[in-house]
DNA sequence: CCGCAAGCTGAATCGTTAA
DNA sequence: ATTAACGATTCAGCTTGCG
């Protein structure tokens, strides 16, 4: 328990194996965000979160990267977790630091939080940098198992991952969510796995609930945990007593959560498989629409999804626009959903 | 045809609606890299992308920026694409010369280049960054579109398209891939359909074979063009030329309710659509109310606007009476937003 | 005990206009 | 420059409660 920079000042050089930090992000959130529904989100306002300018967030992080770098082992590696807030500071900085880059991961959430005032993208992804301590560093990458935890392809440089919550989620004594940003299991249990061997040492100086410990001692890895807050230490504590070595049925549970990709109309007309203004009709040529720029279509009176548009014409509840619809060209009639397939094919 | 920055200082102050930039990636490749089967990589190693540090590359990035900064409007954005060698560099410098940025974009790649060595995480991404001129500026965002895009739910930070190939892929006179880093057209698709509106201007200060123009040309935005390379202006010319633009019901999108007219809900009671004296209620009758002759509505303990009283009614801080509020008559419930586009309608 | 509906929640830089 | 009013806006997954 303590302050990272000052614990890490009394490690020694060279000595831990793999560095996994989740720093502050430096959110600089304004006022309340209020739901549609009327509730508040309830966001990251920690004091521990709050730095006066950007300048000052860098300083810190200039300051706890270099005793990163120099507890560090010169084979080893660090990985940082940001979001946009922070990460581009962190990474220009890593660079300065004579740190080498070896992968940016994008981990994207299939949970995430929606935007609920539709004024930007829905932000769906945070992400981490792997970082070498230079070009010619020889670190820990086992190919193999991270192959062989993606289906025998060669897993690539994003991730899909559910949020925390449910009963992974750690609660304190008045049954509340103990830390606002905890990480999940699964990220942490990938990077240990893909990056460390068996009895490594690894250190997070960010430790929080300590998911960090936890599967390090589930995986058979060695760690150190640096936290500051006496209320994280004792939940962590607690956490990591009651985790048991890796079992193969828990081995399951980590695996990817895969699914059918869905295809939405739209994707077919940005890649000009189903042109915008190209006319759509069913199979009888009863009705007819029109393809707009957005993938929305347009009859003489609804216009809206394929799916919304093939209901109100035909005065049903609802609508299948994938078989309903039909692409009418100089070819003929081709139901969109043979397209969809054509679609996914060529993905 | 010219130097950016050069080209840039003859543009005059905030004259243009966005930005799109995809400068050199600054790739530091080593020796030829060698695939399995034996043949070598083609790989990008013009000296265009080639810079002696870190801080020559930061200087470089430092100087367009202020040229693009000077150049773009207010409330105009700017997007910038890169990789992990210097997307880094990118976003912290975008940051340091006070760009807000609005959301980091991943491009999640359906057919990236494995890693033939096995010695990292294949590299399946690509980043893009975009941005306001300031946290208060009022940039344009065409939720409505992006959301009919993706099947009716909200776009996401993380993007899955395919790189750019086959007969999309700009060649020269000899038949070889005129440019080594041509962007997908459905990139540049979704973006200037999501951040510009048309007859908007276009800046790309990177051009490349064009990929900015011809989208912006299909559909119906101005573009400006900046290449330094005399080859990629003469097949970015010709693949312009040859664009056609959609017509204009082809490149309506779904209209954002922000932009419609405002109806007063009093018009609707003095035009009779709703009477006065006409029962409201929620969409699960749990709460009631009677129209006034003056547009104002009454409960048993609250009266005022449809908004005011439907706020009161749930406790809540707001609330959209156009949405919450349903007219109960013979015909059953009728939401009053669909009231409000049948009067928009007749007019 | 099951099935279904309703409710809650997550690292969020989350509005515009006119008086 | 400040304030009030208008009114636009959510996805997936888990939990709770009721029949």
């Amino acid at each position: 328990m303590g302050d990272c920079i000052a614990e890490m000042a009394r490690l020694p050089d060279k000595s831990v194996d793999m560095i996994f930090a989740d720093p502050p992000y430096n959110l600089q959130l304004g006022g309340d965000l209020i739901r549609p529904e009327g509730g508040k989100v309830d966001a990251c306002d920690d004091d521990w979160d709050k730095f006066d300018s950007l300048a000052t967030y860098d300083d810190f992080t200039r300051e706890w990267l270099a005793e990163a770098r120099r507890i560090l082992k010169d084979d080893g590696t660090i990985w940082v977790i940001g979001s946009y807030h922070n990460i581009y500071r962190v990474g220009s900085l890593l660079q300065d630091a004579d740190f080498w880059i070896l992968n940016d991961i994008v981990w994207r959430k299939s949970n995430p939080m929606p935007n609920f005032r539709g004024t930007r993208f829905t932000n769906a992804h945070e992400t981490l940098l792997w970082c070498a301590k230079d070009e010619k560093a020889r670190y820990t990458f086992n190919y193999r198992a991270m192959k062989a935890l993606n289906d025998d392809l060669q897993m690539r440089s994003d991730w899909v991952l559910p949020i925390c919550s449910g009963g992974e989620r750690v609660k304190d004594e008045w049954g509340e969510k103990a830390h606002p940003t905890q990480k999940p299991e699964a990220l942490l249990y990938r990077i240990l796995l893909a990056c460390t061997k068996p009895g490594d040492v690894v250190l997070d100086p960010f430790f929080g609930t300590g998911t960090t410990g936890a599967v390090a001692r589930r995986l058979g890895r060695k760690w150190i945990g640096i936290e500051r807050e006496r209320a994280y230490v004792k939940v962590a504590t607690a956490r990591i007593e009651a985790t048991l070595p890796l079992d193969e049925s828990a081995m399951t549970v980590m695996a990817d959560k895969r699914s059918a990709p869905r295809v939405a109309f739209g994707l077919l007309v940005e890649s000009g498989l189903v042109p915008a203004g190209a006319t759509l009709t069913d199979s009888k040529r009863r009705w007819f629409a029109t393809v707009r720029a957005d993938g929305s279509i347009a009859s003489d009176m609804h216009s809206g999804s394929i799916h919304k548009v093939g209901a109100a014409l035909q005065g049903a509840p609802s609508c299948n626009g994938w078989t309903f619809w039909h692409l009418d060209d100089a070819t003929g009639l081709t139901e969109l959903d043979v397209l969809r397939q054509r679609h996914l094919a060529a993905l």
